[in-house]
DNA sequence: ATTCTGACGATGT
DNA sequence: AACATCGCCAGAA
């Protein structure tokens, strides 16, 4: 799913965007800002908050907050609280719209799923 | 076509 | 640390 030159502001990036959500292990999270930057859009994060907006059902969007930790999108749970419920019920601790231990539990695509695209990294950095 | 908004992020003050 | 500004780019009005 590498991220062609041309026009990937298309659905293309959409559908990206979710299967990359898709792929988030249950009990960590990641931030806009990590998919986009994994998907190329490195400065777009909105546009993956933007994508979220009409993610299917099986995309865990509630395993996706902002850079900070803060579940910025529970607004937009049909029960606001249920982004928070569901990230508990994960084993993510959730304090005040905020992840505890948000850099413990985070999951940075680009490290985990380590394309290796471009360039080969020795040892990818371990977030275990 | 133009303007405004947005589930963001980095930087400046 | 809290607040203000700019950049980002796709949709909606």
């Amino acid at each position: 799913m590498v991220r062609t030159k041309k026009k990937q502001t298309d659905k293309n990036f959409f559908t990206d965007v979710f299967e990359v959500a898709r792929l988030i292990p249950p009990g960590r999270v990641t931030s806009y800002g990590a998919i986009g930057q994994y998907l190329g859009l490195k400065s777009s994060a909105r546009m993956v908050g933007w994508a979220m907006h009409g993610c299917p059902k099986d995309v865990p969007a509630h395993r996706v907050v902002n850079s900070k930790g803060l579940l910025s999108g529970k607004h937009h749970f049909k029960p606001p609280e249920k982004m928070e419920r569901l990230l508990k019920k994960e084993g993510i601790a959730v304090v005040n719209d905020k992840i505890v231990h948000f850099a413990d539990v985070f999951w940075n695509p680009s490290a985990e799923l380590a394309l290796d695209v471009a360039k080969p990294r020795k040892k990818r950095p371990k977030l275990g």
